[in-house]
DNA sequence: CGAGGCTGTGAAAATCCTGTGAACGCGGCT
DNA sequence: AGCCGCGTTCACAGGATTTTCACAGCCTCG
């Protein structure tokens, strides 16, 4: 089931040690990997860690001193859903064992190489990724549109969109990466999960398709501009300014044509 | 008496390994603990350790000669819920970031503790059992619909349901997860406990079954809904056009009071 | 101001998905 | 052995969804 290529997700990372060559070396390989990396070489308060949405945290409890097991307990307690693995020199299996029980998902010893590092941060990421429930669920809303991963849909104030699957993957993929022009082939590599074939006009499609559906539902609001050359961008805008006088402009006449491009900036 | 202490559930794994002093040291140490541990000294066929309902598994990659890598990528993918530990000799960081990225989830090196070996598969494990066993056994009320996860069972005003076992796991996840929208491969992962075979059509025959049950002895209300391309959600809703019955506040399911999807016909 | 590439549209054609009924195995039981 | 209950697998029919097309209306650039 796994795509091409090593890494299939982005992951996101902490790495807290004092060893800034294994960290440098480490954050190489995580930029040519697609992951972000951020780096501390002292703890981190755990609410930070928290505001980070982690995947995954590298850490060497060796700088942390006596408060060590607290604080690797207090992360794991916290964060379930973060994998936390621990990289430090010579420990005994006690201590191993220990830190395994009280919530820490791998323990590595030094010197360890940066690949298998990676590899056992995303094994571990993996597995806590699985089984998830909220992460994807969490509602999100811009606009007045809500957008709803559990149950595959969008609502507004009205009521539910009905949209497809796809047509729910692309509003999804759009709304998340909100403001940002989506070119078509990322788009499409995203949604659709292949690479797109030259020619194909299926994003196009679909983006009339929500265009069309988000209007009838949501007529006062504009979401999806068109970035003539490139592709598309989300942005929630009302229609609105003009003084309270429009004598109701009535719709059903489908002489509308055309949408206004947004070829700003 | 349950052993007190580490050890806070009952585990179940197997271990494939040759190295029969290791086993019985381990099979010492998952007594006492209260895991149940079956050992096998060569290669178990997959369909055999799904039948296991394994929560890990241990193995040594040497005891499978050439089919290792592709019978650990098998296991993987097949069982994504198990925790999968490797236990071998000498091997390369090349070899461990390969089989880590293939699925394994931890890999040790040899001679190991058995009490670190323990550990590890525990910390594996430690991901499923977790944030899961709460209201396990309570009755689950919807609609007129009573579920009875103690008999196995599910009620209506008039009786028992009858359902088989299959039947009752497939409602009793539906229930549990009411409102939201279930990917076939998600239920088929959780009610069958391994991978669901791309084109396996189980999960909709199960589905009609419990809509024929459903329909026969509660005739008023529809409880499984279809969404195309995706799955099914389960939310009992009156046929009946409601007189002036309140619009079932159904509340506490989520923070977010909203509209009831509308997908059906 | 015109050519050429891009995007919006509407609809037909091609695919994919789900509901069903029924046949098939596999064990367990009598 | 023969008879069930249960879970799996198949093949089909009816729909729903996606793709594909052919055009027409824009946008850029020269």
């Amino acid at each position: 089931m796994r795509p091409v290529g090593a890494y299939t997700v982005s992951i996101r990372i902490a790495v807290i040690d004092t060893d800034s060559g294994f960290v440098t070396v480490l954050a190489k390989r995580a930029e040519v990997a697609g992951w972000s990396l951020s780096h501390s070489a002292g703890p981190v308060p755990p609410r930070d860690l928290v505001a980070m949405k982690l995947n995954g945290l590298l850490i060497d409890p060796a700088v942390l001193g006596d408060e060590a097991w607290d604080y690797l307990e207090r992360i794991a307690a916290m964060l379930p859903e973060l994998g936390l693995v621990v990289c430090t020199g010579r420990s005994t299996v006690a201590q191993r064992v220990r830190g395994l029980r009280l919530g820490v998902d791998d323990w590595m010893t030094k010197p360890c190489h940066p690949e298998e590092a990676m590899a056992r941060i995303e094994a571990v990421s993996r597995r806590h990724t699985r089984g998830r429930r909220e992460a994807e669920g969490a509602p999100l809303t811009v606009g007045e549109l809500e957008i709803r991963p559990d149950r595959f849909q969008a609502f507004v104030g009205s009521g539910p969109l009905v949209l497809t699957r796809r047509e729910f993957e692309l509003l999804h993929l759009l709304a998340e990466e909100r403001g940002h022009v989506l070119e078509r082939e990322r788009i499409y590599q995203q949604v659709w999960g292949y690479a797109m074939a030259h020619g194909d006009r299926s994003v196009d499609v679909f983006v009339r398709k929500l265009r069309q559906k988000l209007e009838k539902r949501s007529p006062s609001w504009s979401y999806i501009h068109t970035h003539f050359g490139i592709g598309y961008r989300f942005e929630p805008e009302s229609l609105e300014s003009p003084p309270e006088t429009a004598p109701a402009p009535l719709a059903e006449d489908v002489s509308q044509p055309f949408h206004k491009l947004a070829t700003s900036k």
